[in-house]
DNA sequence: CCATATGTTAAAAG
DNA sequence: ACTTTTAACATATG
């Protein structure tokens, strides 16, 4: 269901998040930064992102991946352009984006229009806001992030990323995936593999190709592959388009007692690349 | 109190 | 040296 506060951001979250700050954070000039939670900025000290944002504003967002960042203008008529603001979600980061009367005007969806119980009213400082940039409009772009394992840093190191798990092509997506021999989920949970697929998303994903989690990678078909790759693309694109990992398919369906909704088997469960997995024995082979 | 958690990553193990 | 797995991270929730 939208706006649960359990949902955690993978890659179609995260584009969410993006097209969030494109749509409501672009040009608008940085006069304040809170960034004086010193894990979630780790490892710069406090101040320092504040000192490299101040009198700037975001002029572009992008994402690869679960990992966003966001390009900033020159300061006064400079043409050179300022550091680049790296944005991860962690496990349960929103980017919340207010007016400059301090209404939400994006990124509530995921709160399900409502703010809980912490005191994180819109335009006030709250329990779980991490980062807050404040615009001269009197407006703000904050992270909220429950479980502080979100981060915010200057021009990040992205080197390590695959290829966006959207945007990959069948062959290459093939070769990276045949450099181990580990289960083919935990190759896909793998983001220097390629980047954006989560747990959720590894499952349906699966599903979708009729594949077991733990078959070995270097095992799979040239068929078996290829289905893999229609199947991320499928779901990934999917998830994007209807909002969320959580409208999968098969997701409703990951739980005890729970059967395949396709062919009614008893869904199973175990671990496999460190992390809850529930398929259907029936038809992923 | 106990168990669980959908993200990342350093350290340990193989 | 390289690949794979595990444990830890900070915090919330049931």
């Amino acid at each position: 269901m939208p706006g649960r506060l359990t949902a955690v951001p993978e890659l179609p979250e995260v584009e969410s998040a993006r097209a969030t700050v494109e749509r409501a954070g672009l040009h608008r000039r940085i006069v304040q930064v809170d960034d004086t939670d010193t894990w979630e900025c780790r490892p710069h000290p406090p101040g320092e992102i504040r000192a490299a944002l101040l009198g700037r504003s975001l002029t572009g967002a992008f994402r690869r991946g679960k990992s966003m960042w966001c390009e900033t203008s020159g300061l006064g008529r400079s043409r050179t352009p300022g550091p680049v603001l790296g944005l991860h979600l962690g496990m349960s980061g929103r980017i919340l984006v207010t007016g400059p009367d301090g209404t939400l005007t994006e990124g509530g969806d995921w709160l399900g229009g409502r703010y809980g119980q912490g005191g994180e009213e819109p335009g006030r400082k709250a329990v779980w806001d991490r980062f807050t940039l404040t615009f001269a409009d009197g407006g703000t772009l904050r992270l909220f992030d429950k479980r502080r394992l979100g981060r915010v840093r200057l021009d990040p190191d992205t080197s390590a990323l695959g290829p966006d798990a959207e945007l990959v092509d069948a062959a290459e997506l093939a070769a990276r995936l045949r450099r181990g021999r580990s289960p083919v989920k935990a190759r896909l949970l793998d983001q220097s593999v390629v980047a954006g697929v989560g747990n959720l998303l590894a499952d349906e994903t699966l599903w979708q190709a009729r594949l077991s989690p733990r078959r070995p990678v270097d095992e799979l078909t040239d068929a078996e592959l290829d289905r893999l790759h229609d199947a991320l693309h499928t779901a990934t694109r999917a998830a994007i388009d209807q909002g969320g990992v959580h409208t999968g398919e098969v997701i409703p369906f990951r739980g005890a007692g729970r059967h395949c909704p396709r062919c009614g088997a008893e869904m199973v469960r175990d671990t496999v690349g460190g992390r809850t997995t529930w398929w259907c024995p029936a038809e992923q082979r």
